[in-house]
RNA sequence: GGUCCCUUCGUCUAGCGGUCUAGGACGUUGGCCUCUCACGCCGAAAACACGGGUUCGAGUCCCGUAGGGAUCACCA
């Protein structure tokens, strides 16, 4: 399989999509896979709807995640270019190819007449297709429709699928051009995908329908068609197609929760492919194994559970550092001032228990800014009793030269010893005392990383802050 | 409604006719560890939609049924 050739065709009508990254990552693994070509072309012939925010939200979201585009946007290359608003020259010679051979016709029917025929037809139960009725008229002016092959079937060898066939009977005269001059959607991939030497078309399912109809132009045009495989669709939790109300979709909705890419990238990745029992893959990985044959035609539900589990993994197998380095934008946001190295020691003890980055700043607040005091805490951990372990503690702190674990740990053996107490006796009134609340990393962690100033001094309020026996 | 696709634990999946008393992962759950929360470790519950075939033998092949999804635009 050389020169192998695929592209992600999304339209610039909105934020890239789950969906859509799954698609583009298919396809990008598949070019990756096989040293291929992999393109991203933007079709944006619906201008009312198309805007340059969601073309860069496209493009933004794939290089988030780490796909890189050989052709498209910025990069053009032989085929291009690679909008299709810019491509129109391309689309009205083959327009005339097919009015020349008779495969294209024009029909004068309007939008409101289609409409009613369409809803008389569902009425009475027939096929609501388009009845032909300008199909010899030899129209000069008018929307140009394709004369459509209604006899025999259109066989698809879907790579993915398998082999799907369709009875012509249900193909109608589709429209290829509007009255506005533009193309349609089923005539425009056509031309593009051919003229552009597309050997692949892996796109998701929803367009399996549209495949006889796009083969009969390939045919009518003269071009070879290329291999299809339709992925099947990402499903929410109710088994529908995953959309807005199911929750975030936009890939960078993502970014801003705190995941990473590679959690998006692997994640997204299992959902229809999979190499045995393997879950965890990096890109290389992904790249090295993928394949088609092992693409599942089934439907899968995303599951933001089994998300987290692979984001918590990657927090937490990543070198701190570029943690930290993720972290500083969030940090930022929140008008903390903190260097990345300070950050990255927080992120060393606050990851093990973190899902996202997001996680990671709402866990760690007190080590940033002076923490809220928790009443339940407070109450249950400050207490008359606790007020003369927490005094001998500062004492002992004041005068510790290194304010590191191991003589942390010293003396707080030593209020041990002296006080006949448990380590979770002086420990967790500790914790309340400088997080304002029972969870945190391990006590001497927290200690050492907001060091000794304002340990004390949190130490200090909360004795002063409790009321004797 | 027509057409097309899909159907293994709640979810993602392994399985490509015998090695399946069906494996892994997320989640759920019992226990251990423990200065809290987690992590980690050890265990548990949990699935071949149903009915017919084909075959010596079917989760695996075929046909129905049911359920789910997609699609039927001068949108892509």
């Amino acid at each position: 399989m050389d020169n192998v050739r695929v592209r992600f065709a999304p339209s610039p009508t909105g934020y890239l999509h789950i969906g859509g990254v799954r698609t583009a990552l298919f396809n990008w693994l598949y070019a990756r896979r096989h040293g291929g070509t992999f393109i991203l072309r933007i079709e944006d012939t619906d201008q009312a709807r198309s805007t340059d925010e969601s073309m860069n939200a496209i493009i933004q979201g794939m290089d988030w995640c780490g796909m890189d585009y050989d052709e498209g946007p910025g990069k053009e290359g032989p085929h291009g270019p690679y909008f299709q608003t810019q491509r129109l020259d391309i689309y009205k010679e083959h327009i005339d190819r097919l009015l020349a051979n008779g495969r294209a016709y024009r029909c004068k029917c309007t939008p409101e007449e289609l409409d009613e025929r369409r809803k008389a037809a569902m009425a009475e139960g027939r096929p609501p297709k388009y009845d032909g009725r300008c199909r010899d008229l030899g129209l000069t002016e008018g929307v140009i429709r394709f004369r459509a092959v209604e006899e025999g079937k259109t066989v698809v060898n879907d790579l993915i699928k398998g082999t799907v066939t369709f009875d012509n009977s249900v193909m109608d005269d589709l429209i290829i051009m509007r009255t506005d001059g533009w193309p349609t959607y089923n005539f425009a991939v056509v031309v593009d995908d051919a003229t552009m030497g597309m050997t692949h078309v892996l796109r998701g399912d929803d367009h399996l329908n549209n495949t006889p109809r796009q083969i009969q132009i390939y045919e009518a045009l003269g071009y070879k068609t290329p291999e299809f495989g339709h992925l099947s669709m990402i499903l929410g939790p109710d088994k529908a197609r995953l959309s807005k109300r199911h929750g975030a979709t936009s890939i960078m909705q993502y970014k801003e929760m705190g995941y990473l890419p590679e959690s998006m990238v692997n994640y997204l990745v299992r959902l229809g492919w999979s190499h045995g029992d393997q879950e965890i893959f990096s890109m290389q990985e992904m790249v090295e194994h993928f394949s088609l044959d092992t693409v599942s035609s089934s439907a899968a539900v995303f599951n933001p559970d089994k998300l987290k589990w692979i984001n918590h993994h990657y927090i937490n197998n990543k070198p701190a550092g570029e943690i930290a380095g993720l972290l500083m934008p969030f940090v930022a946001q929140e008008g903390w001032a903190a260097g990345q190295d300070y950050v990255e020691k927080v992120v060393l003890v606050q990851r093990e228990k973190c899902s996202t980055l997001v996680e990671i700043i709402e866990a760690s607040r007190y080590f940033f800014v002076e923490p809220e005091m928790d009443p339940k805490s407070a109450e249950k951990f400050l207490t008359a009793e606790t007020n003369p372990v927490l005094q001998r503690l500062i004492e002992l702190l004041e005068f510790m030269i290194v304010f590191t674990h191991e003589p942390l740990e010293e003396a707080f053996h030593k209020v041990m010893e002296e006080t006949g107490l448990k380590m979770g006796k002086v420990a967790q009134p500790v914790r309340v005392a400088l997080t304002g609340g029972v969870v945190s990393p391990g006590i001497y962690d927290v200690l050492e990383i907001l060091g000794r100033e304002k340990s004390l001094d949190r130490l200090k309020r909360a004795v002063a802050s409790i009321t004797p026996a």
